[in-house]
Formats: C-alpha cells, sequence, structure tokens
DNA sequence: ATAATAAATGCAAATTACTTGCATTTAGGT
DNA sequence: ACCTAAATGCAAGTAATTTGCATTTATTAT
C-alpha cells in the first residue's frame, strides 16, 4: 500500500539528482550495475508519476529522464548529438503558445541545430 | 542515382498531405496496406532527409510523421491521447528560449495536458 | 522478537518499434 | 527492347521497454 524508501531507490534518485544531464534507463544502470535494468525502468515509472523526476523525449532513440528540480528545456545538436540545457520563463512560453481549452500540464521544448563547437 | 517518384512513394506522401494530424508509420501501413511496412519506413526516412515531411516525438512510443507545410506543435493530452495542433510565431519563440552558440534548426514544443473534453 | 503479509526485486521471456541484408522487381535512360 | 541503378519485399536481426512469476525484503500485527 505505502510506498518505500528503499536503499535502490534512494540510489536511482541520487544518480538522477547529482547528474546535471539527462540519463537513459541504460546510462543509469551504466552507473548503478549491480541494480537489474527492470528495477530500474520500474522505479523510473514510478518517480515519474510521484513527480520525482521527468520523462525526456528528445528523439535520439531512448526516454530521458531528467531530476525535477529548476524546469529546463533541452537543444541537441544534429551533429555530435550533445544535450545543452536551457531555461526559458514559463509564463510567456504559455502565453506566447496560446493555446485554447486545453489544461496545460507541461510544456516539452526540444531545439534541433548544431552547437557552436561544431557549426565552425 | 536519382530520386524516383514512384507510385507508391505517392501515395504515402498523399496520407501524409491528406491526413491533418501525426501519423506513425504504422498508421500509414494501415491506410496503405498493399506497401510493405519496410518500405514505409524507408521512404519516411528519405521525405524527411528531403524536408518534405516532419519527424515528430510525442512520446506516444512511436516516432510520428507530418506533412511540411505550415510549422507548428502539439499538445497531447495525457488523459485520451488526443493531438491537437496549434501554431506559434517561430522568431518569437526562438527569442524567448535565447539559446546562446547554437544554430537553431527546428523548435518542436510538445505540451502535455488535459483537453477540453476531458478536463471538465 | 516472530509470524504474517504486502511491496520490491530479479530473472527469463515477451513485445514493440524499427533496421539490415539480400534477392527480386521495376523504372528510366540509351 | 535492353541495361543499369534504384526501389521494393521478405526474412531475420536489433534495441528499448514491458510482463509474469518466483523469491526476497521490509512493515505491521501478534
Amino acid at each position: 500500500m505505502n510506498l518505500r524508501i528503499t536503499k535502490k531507490r534512494k540510489e536511482i534518485l541520487d544518480v538522477l539528482q547529482s547528474n546535471h544531464r539527462t540519463l537513459s534507463a541504460a546510462d543509469i544502470h551504466k552507473k548503478l550495475p549491480e541494480i537489474d535494468l527492470v528495477t530500474i525502468y520500474r522505479n523510473l515509472e514510478l518517480f515519474v508519476e510521484e513527480k520525482l523526476i521527468k520523462r525526456i523525449h528528445l528523439g535520439t532513440g531512448q526516454v530521458q529522464f531528467e531530476y525535477q528540480d529548476e524546469p529546463h528545456h533541452h537543444a541537441v545538436c544534429i551533429e555530435c548529438e550533445k544535450i545543452i540545457h536551457f531555461t526559458a520563463p514559463d509564463a510567456k512560453l504559455k502565453k506566447l503558445l496560446g493555446i485554447e481549452n486545453f489544461e496545460v500540464d507541461e510544456i516539452e521544448v526540444t531545439v534541433r541545430g548544431v552547437c557552436a563547437q561544431r557549426h565552425k
């Protein structure tokens, strides 16, 4: 009935919290090989439901996960796959989008292009 | 050497063009069952390269495709999976995001929330 | 502290979306 | 009509994620 704060759950959350970048389930498993990949998937699912983390869809082939602190967005370099994080004022963004008759829960912005290192 | 405008390619593009919503490879295959799913995948890939269509990542499990006319964005209802299309001024959006040292190629905005039918 | 029971984990297998290799067909240029 | 390169289909492969079920571990009641 109750959610348990197990050692493994803490470890998974810690990895997400201390990594300032998006991680896939496989990335986390590489950092915590003693935890079964299935357990990682199941707990990520749980953390998303509990709103502790966010699911990010960058179109890189795997779903990415990220600790939920400051809301922000992502830019993906189409040349080197690097992911850049940036913030944007949510209220202004929402206003600019101007969607009507829709209760907005989250806004996910993904920018694709070429990063500084590559485009020169 | 040259790209051929085959009958099947036309059919796939037609489906995308006449459908005013996003379609997955499987959706297209359902509408054109005589065309092999592999052919559909290969041609979608090609059309994306040729910038005739766009790949959309809504986090629904499959990549979606959409004919490239007016650029616009998507809102996904987390209750009924309905997808709503909306436009936003690209230049203003770009400015608001304010990413530095990055050559922006495309901006994909995905809004998640609850649509009018459901949230009442 | 111990037993009962509910939740968490791991392993194996299944599922789903998509990709690759290769043989066959087809379209376009000659 | 013939030749060649491009397009297609079939079978098989891969990668990410999910499901079923048996085992372990943590809580709660005794």
